[in-house]
DNA sequence: CGTCTATTTGAATGTACTCAAAAGCGGTGG
DNA sequence: CCACCGCTTTTGAGTACATTCAAATAGACG
């Protein structure tokens, strides 16, 4: 899918406004291991996965990962705090696999919005969805064990869990690798009886 | 703080523009202990705090609360989901004080933005900072030990700390009542050396 | 095939929870 | 104004869940 056909999903553009928003797409190739944006960093945009697998992370004083986010096909992905207040990145966006994406400027698409308010609804839905789904993830982890939220996230998102490497899934779901190790083990047991 | 000049930090408007927004604000007297919102209800309204404390929680199905948000002056709370969504709500929200509330409505509020997109643009900007807010929520919470969420939580929100009552602060760290309990106690113990 | 990284497994430890009981506190009515 | 009732907080003991560390195994990639 498109990243316009995509967009059209929320809102309907004409051919100049499609073409506007063509303008200001950058689009990339990053391989595996790559890093989009790294903490401290100047890369102030948003990422369009057209095919491959990101995720976002930050990493403790101690040196431990943290997942924020995963992103597949027709997911956008950044440092959202970072582009919308334009100050230094603290988290990784780094490629698990050959990734193409399109990279999209902060401001670029503030001058998108002046010209085509039609973009400033788009812009403005997608944020609030952003927030729900954020809000819904806050809620789902709040009260559950580690295994209620490894079977949580396996049927929401089964195409993630067989994508990324478990120790990223572990450092997602608030837990050790090894624990989440264990808890699988456990759960096999149960669907063999 | 009135809500028109909350709403002048993120865009300035005209005269015109300010009385439309005032035309869709419905001010309300809520009670101490009384619902503004509740489960599978018809209430699809963003809130806005005049003065008094409002939170925001869910029920497990065991029974237990989970606080999902606190507000106090100035700030916006709701069935964020559900509010955007336009379906039923699944979470409470609730008065903990005598509050004075602004009701915007979610038909007022999409009339409003294509009436005047310059609401767009603020409802946006409101949009993307709960997200990133939310998101910084998510990353304070991984990989903190009870001690440190509380003490973070502390240091940001003194006066929710102050304010909310103990049992509803533990159900928005994550932690139980009794815990948090301990938890101050051995600050106090550090503290007092 | 060898190296490096990721996963599995086990034992010991620690953090946070549950349950139960007591103490504190605030509001209400006599 | 005081006494009582209910709700919140505190405290302690026992327990469960999840972590750490270390070692062995499995898998991926050049």
């Amino acid at each position: 899918m498109s990243i316009i056909s995509n967009i059209e999903r929320y809102i309907s553009l004409t051919e100049k406004e499609q073409k506007a928003f063509e303008t200001i797409c950058e689009k990339r190739v990053v391989e595996k291991h790559e890093f989009l944006v790294e903490p401290g960093q100047n890369c102030y945009c948003q990422i369009y996965v057209i095919n491959g697998a990101l995720r976002s992370y930050f990493l403790t004083p101690e040196g431990e990962e943290h997942t924020i986010q995963f992103a597949l096909e027709d997911w956008f992905i950044s440092d959202f705090n970072s582009y919308i207040t334009q100050s230094p990145a603290s988290l990784y966006v780094q490629a698990c696999e050959r990734t193409e994406v399109i990279e999209i400027g902060y401001l670029e698409v503030e001058q998108l919005c002046i010209e085509y308010p039609v973009f400033e609804r788009f812009f403005r839905l997608v944020a609030q969805k952003a927030f729900a789904f954020s809000q819904k993830r806050a809620l789902a982890n709040l009260g559950l064990s580690a295994t209620e939220r490894f079977l949580e996230f396996e049927t929401q998102y089964p195409n993630i869990v067989n994508r990324y490497p478990q120790y990223m899934l572990a450092s997602y779901l608030g837990m050790s690798a090894e624990f989440l190790s264990k808890v699988r083990k456990k759960i096999k047991g149960f669907e063999e009886r």
